[in-house]
DNA sequence: ATGAAAGCGCTAACAC
DNA sequence: GTGTTAGCGCTTTCAT
């Protein structure tokens, strides 16, 4: 192809063809009830032959409001970002917003500053942060959040004084699993938790510990060992487990990924699961209900954790805008998630 | 937060504080070598004290040219679109264009023309259409595409004179999971395809065909059954396949979700993998090796096939802008697959 | 080396 | 109802 494409179509053009004036143009397609019908009539059939579409940046640049929304996401080929990045487009999608999308290399993120003024400066009327809270990469925008020219909503991390956060109950999860283990008659629970300079890993394994406490089940470090979600860790970590505590008969796992790990070493040892070993796992990934056996998992809503984020921000957003400062204030918003039960931790149910 | 955010400071201001014009600001600002070192220093101290920061919009808005690129998507709960984006945008990130990111709602896309239109109202550069080719979701395009005022690349499509592709050689990875069906003895090898309505879903099953017609093995129709990329349709898969042909003795898979339900029946019904039956996969998702068996499969680049498509977009970008319109001619870029060999299929070697 | 003028494509405010 | 004027924040061209 060859050819130059020809520049796009102005209302200063589309006013010169039909006759009226810029102003005039620029009413019609906005829009506006003060245009005589046969004007608009007339505009709007010279528009549709000429093509014309309006340029949204010089809009945005008039009425400083851009209508779009930086999110910033981490590793997109797992499936956890990838399906709150889907609740975040949908729902952006739904309010008549446009994403700009960030991702950075890994989770350590060095790079926050570039990446925060690119958004900034492309004048994004808010930001999504949907980042898994890791070590302290969360420390690096305290020093900055107060001078952000806009909202912020934060993802999945821990309560902070004035920050917009939305977050899955991880810790209310981890109860559940545990509880419902508790429930099957074992004693011997133990824990193989995602890395621990992960938030959500500290929070799931916080809700192993008290459930455990609250059924006076006593706990011991040996029973709980580390893992990197990876489900090569689940396998090396069952191992552990297991040496270390002859008589363990269930296990909550971090993620589905370790506890399908913790499963495949079951199949390649000979034990049976859920009779030997019970496992609940973390996330309900779709695999998850075929795995052999089908595994017990805590579900959380992502995709809805991804809308929700979305409407918190545009809701700050309006607020602002509309000098109504009522209804924008930081608020921690909590998902729950639910527990579903498949045959990895069914004693005695029908297979 | 009830305080008023401060409006972003302009080149303006910056010039008044520094005693200087907006002119020579924009020229510190853009790394321009014609100011006295001396009056640098002074703007750019003054710069980081007022915090600074371009607006892009304004500066899009005259030179013409983004720095933006579209991405349309569909499916991102899936692991196969996210692999994809993940690619898109790292390497968009590292060639310094930020993405706008639009998903489709399903594969059927009627919203096509609002969304496009939204992407073009924004003046991206290029657009990157990263949605599988389903139906006749692609004639849509054809009556605008030669109206498009910016370059387009698709992704795993078919390739159409004129247009500008890149895809994975679905066609050869089915060839190769056939071969190697075949190189292990089996003969009677059946297929469980995705939706034949995708593309994708053709383009795996022609690779079965050609195979089992190239080493002369006879093959009739009912040895393929059409699944629609879930397990469960993986289970009602290799039911239907076992009960019309008797003597089977390995299936390649359309993809691993289906491969894990076939995995899962075996599992229910006592059938032996890879001993009474193969099963080869395609997509390699990460599970697909703690799967029990462990699952041979295909893997296909996507991160690759996401980069590989921005770089072909901001090529014919790049061509075009400098009224060089060699090197910018639409092209089909072919990724080619490699087969992973686990103990699925391996019916010789080590467990 | 620096500044003044013009204008990107559009909308807000006011006039008529 | 419609047109005129001004200007969003910036870059370009041209003068000095």
């Amino acid at each position: 192809m060859a050819t130059k494409r020809k520049p796009p179509t102005t209302l200063k053009q589309v006013a010169k063809e039909a006759g009226v004036s810029i102003q005039t143009v620029s009413r019609v397609v906005n829009e506006r009830p003060d245009v005589a019908p046969e004007t608009r009539e007339r505009v709007l059939a010279i528009i549709e032959r000429m093509g014309y579409r309006p340029n949204v940046l010089a809009r945005s640049l008039i009425r400083r409001r851009s209508h779009t929304l930086g999110v910033v996401t981490a590793g997109l080929m797992y499936t956890g970002p990838s399906r709150t990045l889907n609740g975040v487009a949908s729902q952006a999608q739904r309010m008549n917003y446009t994403l700009l999308l960030k991702e950075l290399p890994d989770f350590g993120g060095y790079t926050i500053q570039s990446l925060l003024d690119d958004l900034l400066a492309r004048q994004v009327d808010g930001i999504i942060w949907a980042i898994a809270e890791v070590g302290g990469n969360r420390e690096e925008f305290v020093s900055q959040l107060s001078y952000l020219p806009v909202p912020v909503v934060f993802l999945t991390m821990a309560p902070r004084e004035g920050w917009h956060i939305v977050a899955i109950d991880n810790e209310a999860g981890g109860r559940m699993a545990t509880e419902h283990l508790l429930a099957q008659g074992h004693r011997r629970i133990g824990h193989i938790t995602g890395p621990l300079d992960w938030w959500e890993a500290r929070e799931r394994k916080a809700g192993w510990e008290k459930a455990l406490a609250a059924a006076g089940v006593p706990q011991s470090p040996e029973l709980c060992v580390e893992g990197d979600w990876s489900s090569i860790s689940g396998i090396e970590g069952i191992a552990h487990l297991r040496a270390r505590v002859p008589d363990l008969t269930a296990v909550f796992v971090g993620n589905d990924q370790m506890a399908l790990g913790v499963l495949h070493y079951a199949y390649q040892h000979g034990v049976r699961s859920p009779q030997d070993l019970a496992v609940v796992g973390f996330d309900d990934i779709t695999e998850a209900a075929f795995f052999s056996p089908p595994l017990t998992t805590i579900h959380h809503d992502l995709h809805r954790l991804g809308c929700t984020a979305v409407q918190e921000v545009v809701r700050r957003i309006e607020a602002e805008q509309g000098d109504n400062l009522v209804g924008g204030d930081p608020r921690y918003a909590h998902i729950q998630p639910t527990l579903i039960v498949r045959e990895s931790s069914a004693l005695q149910s029908a297979a």
